[in-house]
DNA sequence: TTGCTAAAACTAATGATATTAGTTAATATG
DNA sequence: CATATTAACTAATATCATTAGTTTTAGCAA
């Protein structure tokens, strides 16, 4: 134990997550958080490394809760239940938590390998789920970032109001991940 | 005429894209773009509306170059080939100049009606683009959406360092396409 | 219990930024 | 050539991140 708890790591990550969600990831200062922490900014120096650190810090916790949504989407299915359902939960956790997904998605600093191993996880995550189509090495690959920028692409332009047209995002959402799946049916014929 | 001409607007949005292309849309300050214009940041507000008005003018800036850039990637293409086309210019110009692609991407604020409208006018190409396939109304805005998604995961998704393993960006590119044309073929069918 | 130590909080100070108010300078037009 | 308009400027304020140095607190050992 240390001489003096303080503030409680996870605590931290909270609070920062849900100033992220309520008003962006911009919007994540040392002195917002402070302030909701009911303590002074310098303060937060001993447990994270400046903003850049506190920034790297929620990528990191927004990238592990990311990859326990979509475990537990994949959880007991399998073939085209399982991707469905993959896609389905990477857009309900960036709507559910706009700020936290933004965070999980900013450039990764290159030396930090434990953040990058949760990324790994996810796009192996991916394979599995797609090796019901028994694609070739490379196939899958490129296949894993096809999704990754549908999922992406849809959550991202969603959250900007970029969808603006009066039309169902459900659907747009069902009818896409159908593109995708009767696009992999027909790669895998040839 | 002004009774004192000042800065041209051209040259403050060409200069603050060349901001964002170095620095990413958050480097894009009144500070450092006074100092890029030899000018002190408080003369700046006799051209913009602060710097959420630089902001949003650097997006609808960037929405137009977009727009130049996909018609005259669908100029005198049709069906398939303008498809593609069009995906590789968007992908392209997101690469070649990522901030202003970054700003083009941001939200628009809802009273910016003449902006809205560059984003329509993109709309309306993907549609025209799309129209070689013959959908339903509803499932070629669908089609769109699913198309932006791709364009824009992808874009963002490469900028941002996520495709990290080494396999070619433009075979996944050329894949992804293929996959979203597959699919829409597969669609027109049932 | 009491004192020590380690860690976490604090205050104070600095530098960068956006922004506003008020002033000066330049130029097109009569 | 005088004037009015507009764009530039300086000065000042508020917010933020950051660093340095100090104080406080809580676990632990004597």
């Amino acid at each position: 134990m240390s001489p003096r708890p303080g503030i409680d790591r996870h605590q931290l990550l909270q609070a920062a997550a849900e100033l992220a969600d309520q008003g962006g990831f911009h919007s994540v200062t040392l002195a917002a958080l402070a302030g909701r922490l009911g303590v002074r900014s310098p303060s937060l120096y001993n447990h994270v490394d400046g903003l850049p650190g506190l920034h790297a810090a929620l990528t990191q916790y927004g990238l592990q809760i990311l990859h326990e949504r979509l475990l537990k989407a994949v959880a007991g299915r399998s073939g085209e239940e399982a991707l469905r359902h993959v896609c389905i939960a990477y857009v309900e956790f960036a709507r559910t938590h706009p700020g936290l997904y933004e965070a999980a998605l900013q450039p990764i600093q290159p030396d930090h390998a434990d953040t990058k191993q949760i990324g790994d996880d996810i796009v192996g995550l991916l394979l599995q789920v797609l090796a019901h189509y028994g694609l070739e090495e490379a196939e899958a690959l490129h296949s894993v970032r096809t999704l990754r920028s549908l999922c992406h692409g849809f959550s991202s332009l969603e959250r900007g109001g970029q969808f603006a047209m009066d039309l169902s995002l459900d659907e747009s959402l069902a009818y896409m991940i159908q593109i995708f799946i009767q696009g992999l049916n027909a790669q895998r014929r040839d």
